[in-house]
DNA sequence: TTATTATGACTGACCAGTCAGTCATTTAAG
DNA sequence: CTTAAATGACTGACTGGTCAGTCATAATAA
């Protein structure tokens, strides 16, 4: 009745983006192994071919939030352009990823408590991820006011209110989707970025 | 053995205060009601002479956080000062709320998760908590706008990532402790409201 | 090409552990 | 003694994880 198996590697990929799904839906804690199944249009036995545990679902889908993660990062870093606005491309892509995989955002709440706790298995390293990209703002920002473009003195308190203000605008679009997350990036270039310009710099746009 | 209870009231809050504790050590996932029974020093069967089921401990810890909310937002509107000071304050008081609470803020994140998916109950309606947040600060910009302190044009965008950047270094705090939150309100008002000042205002402080 | 065997992905009934919620009984205040 | 609080053993439902068996396909033999 079924067909046989596919990709192994493309299978798990599937049932993944199943999980994720029905997590994005029900919420982690709300979802049993059953529904992930369903949701892939498989057997409950088979989710374990692929994916030693519940929890190890939930891991998979943190992995994939820090690949996304480091893919920004690494963009970030090309050299080039004034650092002000690889700063301003950087949050405009942070944004971007969020908005993309509207799925795996709304999974991230699960993803911070299973960071803070973590359920049977060893918590999620979640502050890692964060404090790469407040090390990688709080660069962007040091080699900005090198530039003469912000003033001198920002660090790591500023970055974590840049990186802070993206993830803010997240959890009040999960609490409310009425909340335009895409265009909230340009915002909070805007608001972060004059902020933090050179005394005697243009305050506006 | 057990001295007898009289203050119905009391008895519920010492039980909802353990529950907060144990919710911010193990997150409400993991947490039985054994736990919270233990951790108030009573028998798991008497957290049902104060509350009719588990959910409606988190509910009780949302309405805890509500309330607490309701006094930042209502102590705000006290009039006086220029509308950039109280936004000042606004944002001050919502940090100190946060540190002078650390359990409940700990709790925070299984209350976002509750908010989106409602576990068995209702979900909790945490998008009016940020959009009456959001509203007083759209007001007091606007406000401050019109006292020539901001530049005009300043809305409910500003406003978003106003609060936005509260909660996301709220969340990095939750994520990594060592990220101190008291100090981050300082620059949370200096990043955010030097960078909404008026044309050919001041910079810095 | 056709028959036979080997493979392992897939299935779903099953089990064992967990835990929210109940309630008969105990304790003690008035 | 009466009444209400307090207790904790108990129950019933639920679900993570297992595993013996199935069967489509691949491999090999004839």
């Amino acid at each position: 009745m079924a067909p046989k198996r596919v990709d192994r590697e493309a299978r798990r990929e599937e049932i993944l983006s199943a999980a994720v799904r029905v997590f994005a839906r029900r919420g982690f804690a709300a979802t049993r192994i059953e529904d992930v199944a369903a949701e892939a249009g498989i057997a409950k036995g088979s989710v374990y071919l692929s994916f030693g545990s519940r929890d190890e679902l939930l891991a998979a889908a943190f992995a994939r939030l820090a690949e996304r993660s480091a893919d920004v990062l690494a963009h970030a870093s090309a050299q080039g352009a004034p650092a002000v606005e690889r700063l301003a491309s950087l949050v405009r892509a942070a944004v971007a990823v969020l908005a993309d995989e509207p799925d795996l955002t709304r999974v991230m709440v699960d993803l911070w408590a299973a960071g803070r706790h973590g359920g049977a298995a060893a918590p999620l390293d979640m502050a890692s991820v964060y404090r790469e990209y407040r090390g990688a703002v709080a660069d962007l920002l040091r080699r900005a006011a090198d530039e003469g473009d912000l003033r001198p003195g920002v660090g790591e308190p500023e970055a974590t209110v840049v990186v802070g203000a993206i993830e803010g605008c997240l959890v009040q679009w999960l609490m409310d989707p009425g909340v335009r997350l895409d265009g909230l990036a340009g915002t909070v270039v805007e608001v972060c970025l004059s902020g933090l310009r050179a005394e005697g710099g243009p305050t506006g746009p």
